[in-house]
This record gives C-alpha cells, structure tokens and sequence, in this order.
DNA sequence: GACAGTGATACAAACGATTGCACTAAAGTA
DNA sequence: TACTTTAGTGCAATCGTTTGTATCACTGTC
C-alpha cells in the first residue's frame, strides 16, 4: 500500500541501503545518485516509517507533553511554543491531559514511556519520590517545580512578586494582602517568601486558595475585611473572580482596591478592568524546556534549573491609595 | 535496557509466541500459562513496544490531531475531549499547531501520517481538493467544515443564530447587525443564512472581519452607524472586542445595545459584562469525533455529517431595547 | 606491476513485536 | 485399532529501517 524504501529502490536501481543513506548519510553515497535517489523518493511520495525507524535506533523522535489540564488558559500558549519548537528539530508532541489527578499522570508517563524520547512535565501533581523513581525509565524535563536530579525550567515569580508590591507602594499602597494559591505549589511559596521580606509596607497573607476565579470569589471579604488597598493575587483567575467579588460587596476596582494577577493569561487582558498582571514567559518556557529535553535525551542530563524573568504588566486594574 | 518479550519468554520458560498471545489473543493460551505468563510480565515491568507492534500490524494505536491555533481558547476543551476519549480506547494523540498556515497544516499532516491510524481535523485552512487528496493516505476526521467522502463532525449554528436573533427580537430589538467573520468560514455563512431567513427584524450584515478582538474593536463604528441595537458577533472574541469599541464611543453594553457572541469561551464568561453566547459543544465534538475516526480506520469510513446541538446562554450582554 | 587506499555500493543482521503454519500429545470418533 | 480433531505451543517469516561489514573497481604509489 504504502510506498517504502525499497519501492524507492528498485525503482532507482540501488540497494535499501544506499536510499537509507542518500537521506540519513549524504556524504557516504555518490551526488548524481543521491540526488536520483531523493528525486525519485519525492516523485513516489516517500516518507519513512517512523516506527520502524525508530526500532533499529531507538530514538521515535517523539516528545510527550503532560499539564494538568489543557483547558488551564496558562498552558496553551506553552504547549503551542513547545510543539512549535519540537516541530522545528523534527520531533513530534504527544499531549496528554493528567485532569489534575496523579495516577493518570503515572499511567500516562508509563505507557508514554516507549513512544517516546522524552516526556515534558509541565506543574506535574507527582510527588517528587515518584518522579525520581519513574526518571529511571525515560528522562525528564520539569516545568514549575523544582526536582533535584534532572533539569528543570523555573519562573522568576520571586522577582514578579517584589516588583508588583514595589509597583503598589509606589502608587501609596502601605498594606497589601497576598492572596495566595494551593498550598503545594511552588509557585505560592515563592512569592510570599518575597512578599514578607518587603520593607515600608504592610503584607498579609490570605489562603490558601484554590487556583480559580471561585478561590478569588471567596477571598473577597477576607481582603475587605484585613484593610488591604491593594491585593497580589495568586493568579489571573484568582484576580478576576476577586475583582468580581469586590464589585458584588460594592468595592471598586482600581477605585477602592488595585489588584495585581499572575500569568497573564488571556482573559485578564480582555476582561473589565483589564487585569495589571506579572507576565510569566510561558512560550519561553515551553521553547527552553524542549531544547533541554532534546539535549538530555542524547547526551547526559544537566540537572540544572533555568530560571527565566518575568515581567510587570501595568494596566488598568492598579491606581493611587487614596487616604 | 528495556525489558522485551524475549525476556518474558526466557523469565517464564516459553516461547515469545506465547508470550505475544497471551496478551493479544489470550483464548489460544492454556490459562495456567497465561496468569505465570502475565505475572512474570508485570514482574519484570514488561511494557510493550508500540512502534514494533505497529510494524507488524500496521496499527499505531496514534492519532493526530491538528488544530489552527491551541491558544484560540476555543479549542483546547475539544482537545482535552478529544484526548481523553483517546485515552478510554487506549489510544495516544499526537497534538499540532499549524499557526493558520495551510502550508504547515499539509506538512504535519504528511509526516504524520506515518505515525497515526488517522488524523482529526479541527477548522482546517486547506482547500477542500487538498483534504480529499491527503484523505487518500491517512483517515480523518473534519470538524467545523463540510468536508464530502469523509465523516464531519458540525455544530448547529444556524440553529443558535435563530434563537439568538429571537432572544434579541423578544427583547424587543428590531434591527440587527450580525457581524460575520472571514469569508471562507462555513459557520459564518451558516450565520448569514439563518439570519437572512427571519421574519419581523431588520438584519444588516457587517463584515468580512478577522475573527479576533481586534476585528470587533474595528465594527464598532459600523454598528453604530447601521443603527442596530441588537448585535450577534461571529464569536465571543469578536463580541468582547466590540464591547470595548463601543464604550470608546460613549455606547453602554447592555444599555445602548445588547451584543450576543458565539463559541462560550472562558474570557467571555469572565468579562465585564458577561457575555450571552451561543455555547458551542466542544468538548461533545472532540469525543464524537474521536470515535467516528477510531471507527472509520478499522471499518469503512462512514462518510455522514454529525450535527451537534448549540444552546444560547443569557448573561449580561444582552437587555431590553429602549426605544 | 603489485598493493594499499578510497569511494561507492551491496549484503545481511538486527530492532521487538505479530501471526500463519507446523508439530505434538491427548481426546474423541467410528 | 486407526482415524480425525483440538488445544497448546514452538518455529520462522515478516513489518520498514539502520548500520557494520564485505565487495568491488579505481587511483595513486613505490
């Protein structure tokens, strides 16, 4: 049915051998009958079997790609610039979607594992003990979480988060409140430790929260009630449903309250006011952590963590304290 | 490295043959030997190879699915459908982007053909001869285009215009703009028509326009200047666009006008004002048509069209005309 | 003029599974 | 008793590539 390389062959009157090499081994066959080979290949519509390439050398040029929910507005943008980028070294992406829970992550990487040259780990719910183990297996590129032993793609939300409380002094803000996120996540974690070392200004800590526009909803008279002018949410999700719970107790925003998001994700930028965000460098990261995996899978692994900046996007849901 | 079924054979005292069976044709194997068989199997940490097994049958147990952009929130709920259907059926699903470029689009559909027993198509950019021509290698599925000789997956629009025009009529409302998308796009002449075909209101259509914010920021002064108090926008992105073109003009959403968008995306349910859209079953398109294309690679390709119902949903767009 | 060196190609053995066929032994049939 | 049947298993070819080694015809060297 399909055309193979030994179609390509007889019909150029050379061994398999020298149409396997007139593609993956140019310099070992003669020009003339290189370019005669490819010409015919293209006028056959050759393409080589992936799968039986990948048997002899064990390399599917494949790449998995695992979030926790494809739906999360913050992953598309860097499933899109990985696949982009795999595309680019001539990989191709599996994309799976773990729904949030750890045993479909493990099943997924497992069965994962033999198509595969590597597997991106995109916030994985994993505990680290069977990230390790499962590194055995196949190796492993880590996005948002920090793992010892296998590279690793971090974002600068330390640094996000002392810009966007610099950004609220500035503007007269003298108490601030964290509303943060899960309490696992790295991410949180990161960001109320460079909250608290923050001088000249009042922080206080509200979560955790779930990572959704309700966790936001609900933390709306926890803000009001601690006195904060200005509010560090978790995420973008978190920072519209605040938004919206401020404005159903009458609270106006940047009016009464200025609130910051994180990610910067779609919605916040269409929604009404359209969210003042730390912008995280998902696309980047999603490029990086590629790269990274390509390199490990054929080399040994650099366990080093990148750490990428982010960046502060001022919009329209930040103003002046006014006392 | 890996553990094979050579190894299952030697551990277990067998031939591979039996090994082989007792996993894919468990009724040839005598009991007894199939429980040691599998148990020594899951021992050992035996996982199949599927590129091997997809040589010999020819089955890749892949599927590919392309979409135009998997940052257009619109399609990640159909991939995370689509996927986890896949998963049920012990299927792995290949995700591409191809950045709205028919040229990638035709390319990724080629080197992937290969690796996958079919591929799903969601709102291809490729000419109808090109998919018949393609469809000639590999199985697929259409989603959002009528597409002849292959099954399609479609979502009622005409249907959700109707009773969107009809909400805007009870309301009230007896002129109306539909501003339409690109010209090529098959929801958007479903629109038209559906439209057209009112009784007791004035339609005026507006477009062709980028299916994008921007393409509704940029009609605002056309619907103003057509009158319309009652607008029904080719999707939620073009309708939140709108929303904000008009405000620069001094025009109140739902107050001066009542706009209806299309798709029921997360930023529309989260803007201000929430947007009335007509919903758009997605994640009902992913799964079907992940079925019928697992069903048309081992039967033949039963060529129907599935329609799947849309369903307008009122929030806050859309008010009483004052007139 | 014999021989090493080299460039180009052919040969054949893998890779890890599946599967039609052959074989054996026990059971069923006449 | 001689036969067919059947259940269970082994054998070996096969899928489409890659790749180490063998072959062969030149060319250049001494």
């Amino acid at each position: 049915m399909a055309v193979t390389i030994r179609d390509v062959a007889e019909a150029s009157g050379v061994h398999v051998s020298t149409v396997s090499r007139a593609f993956s081994a140019p310099h070992l066959v003669n020009p003339e009958t290189r370019t005669r080979v490819l010409a015919i290949a293209e006028d056959l519509g050759y393409r080589p079997n992936r799968a039986a390439r990948a048997l002899t050398t064990g390399r599917t040029h494949n790449i998995g790609l695992i979030v926790a929910d494809i739906a999360n507005p913050f992953f598309p943008p860097l499933i899109k610039a990985a696949q982009a980028q795999a595309r680019l070294r001539d990989y191709h992406v599996f994309v799976a979607d773990t729904d949030e829970d750890p045993q479909v992550e493990e099943d997924l990487i497992q069965t994962l594992t033999k198509q595969v040259d590597g597997v991106l780990l995109c916030s994985p719910r994993l505990t680290n003990r069977t990230i390790e183990r499962l590194r055995e297996e196949v190796p492993f590129v880590v996005v948002n979480r920090r793992a010892k032993g296998m590279p690793t793609v971090l974002m600068d939300v330390g640094r996000g988060a002392r810009q966007a409380v610099e950004h609220l002094t500035a503007l007269g803000h003298r108490r601030i409140a964290l509303v943060t996120g899960p309490s696992g996540s790295w991410t949180s974690k990161e960001m109320q430790e460079a909250a608290a070392a923050m001088n000249d200004v009042d922080v206080v800590f509200l979560g955790p929260n779930p990572p959704t526009e309700l966790g936001g909803l609900a933390a709306a008279t926890d803000v009001i009630a601690s006195g904060a002018t200005g509010v560090l949410a978790y995420n973008d999700l978190v920072a519209i449903g605040l938004i919206e719970g401020l404005a159903e107790r009458g609270k106006n925003v940047p009016g009464d309250v200025s609130v910051i998001g994180v990610d910067d994700i779609v919605p916040g930028r269409l929604s009404r006011p359209k969210l003042t965000t730390i912008a995280m460098p998902t696309a980047a990261a999603g490029r990086i952590a590629v790269d990274l995996l390509l390199q490990s899978v054929d080399s040994a692994a650099t366990a080093a963590a990148t750490m990428l900046e982010t960046a502060l996007i001022v919009r329209e849901s930040t103003g002046k304290a006014h006392r």
